[in-house]
RNA sequence: GCGGGAAUAGCUCAGUUGGCUAGAGCGUCAGCCUUCCAAGCUGAGGGUCGUGGGUUCGAGUCCCAUUUCCCGCUCCA
């Protein structure tokens, strides 16, 4: 475990030194669990999304993209569920450092406690009464029982009371009032309950007067099914079809950590597919093994990927399963394949008074549809790209180099021309050839220090070809073409470069893996 | 948010019981030299030692607060 902390550090610290990934706000001495994408970092990142979206938009004829806004209005996150899951209030315990969730410490004082207080009277009863005993009308008469049931209702009643008012004061109150403890420590020694609210508000309109408290929204996925009826009447596209988002979400994480695996604003790329009512499982099946293929194609090492089947679901889902990455700190969340029923339609049918209904022309019949969503973050596929292909190499001559070994057609730059020597007019030989592949692929030029070096420049951020001009090149038109990995180099011709470089930068193979 | 640790140049670090103008290597930049895999030569730039207070004749060093990062707890749709 040691030495894979090791690694994460090392890769966020190369992340650092080649412009793949800052703090944010580093000269204001960061902001914390923000981060910010440099000149690689950035590059990178759009071609995963780019992967993506063309994985799952350009090859599928019944999935379409939209671009929503981070804005919605408020009752969306009523509708869906986020207004009341996302706010927790907490409390820590001072001896024993741990910290609950105030609510369910209530909960289970009520089911430890009280009403477990019934269960072992009702148990004494039965074993005294023998046959002759009649559970429910011992509860209706026994005065202890009796007064046992007031007191689960009281305390019920005033859980419920300070929830809906927010009043903290009152809940610590509560806590100490039932006196207790801390299942850990056994002391009663609490913090102040605080409110944590997982969404991040701001206001809309002018500062004074009519200005609105909105949320920045804390998932994409409402935003398609907002849209969802809009899309599919636009498009003409009957069920089954999909949605597609990539964009910004934000939640406002009690302890965010691992480098950019869990950020205060993260990206996510997200499909909602819509299904007829029964078909959700079916579907659900099909999607978890299609999006394990995309994930495969790319090229990882073996066992790299797993499923994790959720046992206890979200609010809105009949099924889940993650997809888990095998991180440098171990396998972690890096997408969630949900079947979320209707729900989420259903309940924005319900706040919005307006008809979400789909007319299914094959059946005559109108209904909600049901959902199927894949949803994956992009900062963490990135952390995933980044941590697999950095790899400290020993080669034979005793030297070591740091080498990215991205899957080329992920590469923030595909090719770099370098000429061999920045004088006898090579330097404009290189920048002819630059000119030419640009048109092609993302390029990089370096005409500084000696060639070696150059090289190991490009390895360390993870450029996998090297195109190198020397004097011989004024004469035939021919380069040295350089393979990262494998540092084998040939001589080509200029005319064939691109074509050669092409073949395996392309995205196409990839994705032809996969359809 | 709690507990523990850390923060000195772009990076990796040194800096003695508090004591001269805070150092090195690498990287960067300018020039020289260089014909294919880091480490040739010369020079330059770069740090109010995370920030703010305090103790002291004197603080990178001691004390307090604070920010950020790491580890543990906690939380995680």
């Amino acid at each position: 475990m040691a030495t894979q902390e090791e690694v994460l550090k090392k890769v966020t610290s190369h992340a650092k030194e080649f412009g793949f990934v800052f703090q944010s706000s580093e000269i204001y001495d960061g902001l914390s669990a923000v981060y910010d994408y440099g000149q690689n970092g950035s590059a990178l990142k759009k071609n995963i999304k780019d992967y993506w979206w063309n994985a799952m938009v350009q090859m599928n004829d019944n999935i379409v993209g939209i671009d929503a806004s981070i804005f919605m209005h408020p009752t969306t996150w009523k509708a869906s569920g986020h207004v009341d899951a996302f706010n927790d209030p907490l409390v820590d315990n001072k001896d024993s450092k741990k910290r609950y969730r105030a609510d369910v410490l209530v909960e289970e004082y009520i089911a430890n406690k009280l009403e477990a207080k019934i269960e072992k009277e009702v148990k004494k009863a039965a074993k005294r009464f023998g046959e002759a005993f009649d559970e429910n009308q011992f509860k209706n008469t026994n005065r202890r029982v009796l007064e046992t049931l007031q007191k689960i209702e009281e305390v019920e009643g005033r859980l419920k009371k300070v929830q809906e008012e927010e009043d903290m004061v009152g809940f610590k109150q509560l806590i100490e009032d039932l006196e207790i403890t801390c299942p850990i420590s056994g002391s009663k020694n609490w913090t102040d309950v605080r409110q944590f609210n997982l969404m991040f508000s701001t206001e809309i309109g002018s500062v004074s007067e009519g200005a609105s408290t909105i949320y920045l929204r804390p998932e994409t996925a409402q935003g398609i099914f907002v849209n969802y009826l809009n899309v599919q009447k636009t498009s003409g596209m009957k069920l089954p079809f999909g949605i597609a988002q990539i964009g910004k979400a934000f939640r406002n994480e009690i302890v965010a950590r691992q480098f950019i695996f869990r950020m205060r604003e993260f990206e996510q790329m997200e499909m909602q597919f819509f299904v007829r009512p029964g078909e959700q499982e079916k579907w659900y099946e099909f999607w978890k093994e299609k999006r394990m293929q995309w994930h495969q194609a790319i090229g990882f090492p073996e066992g790299s990927h797993k499923f994790h089947d959720h046992l206890k679901f979200a609010h809105y889902a009949d099924a889940a399963a993650d997809i888990e990455f095998k991180f440098p700190f171990g396998f972690k969340e890096l997408e969630g394949i949900h079947s979320r029923t209707d729900f989420d339609l259903s309940s924005h049918e319900e706040y919005s008074k307006k008809k979400l209904r789909y007319f299914d022309p094959e059946t005559q019949e109108s209904y909600v549809p049901y959902v199927v969503e894949t949803s994956i973050g992009v900062d963490r596929m990135f952390l995933a790209v980044l941590s697999t292909a950095y790899e400290e190499e020993k080669l034979e001559d005793g030297t070591e180099r740091t080498v990215l070994k991205f899957p080329p057609f992920l590469a923030p730059y595909k090719v770099a021309v370098l000429p061999l020597l920045g004088k006898d007019g090579l330097p404009e030989k290189a920048n002819e050839i630059l000119n030419e592949l640009k048109f092609d692929f993302e390029c990089i030029y370096d005409e500084k220090n000696k060639i070696g070096k150059r090289y190991r420049k490009q390895d360390a951020i993870g450029t996998p070809f090297c195109v190198t001009v020397d004097h011989q090149t004024l004469e035939d038109n021919t380069v040295t073409l350089r393979e990262r990995d494998s540092m084998n180099q040939v001589r080509i011709s200029i005319t064939e470069l691109a074509s050669t470089i092409g073949e395996k930068v392309n995205m196409k193979s990839i994705l032809k893996k996969i359809s």
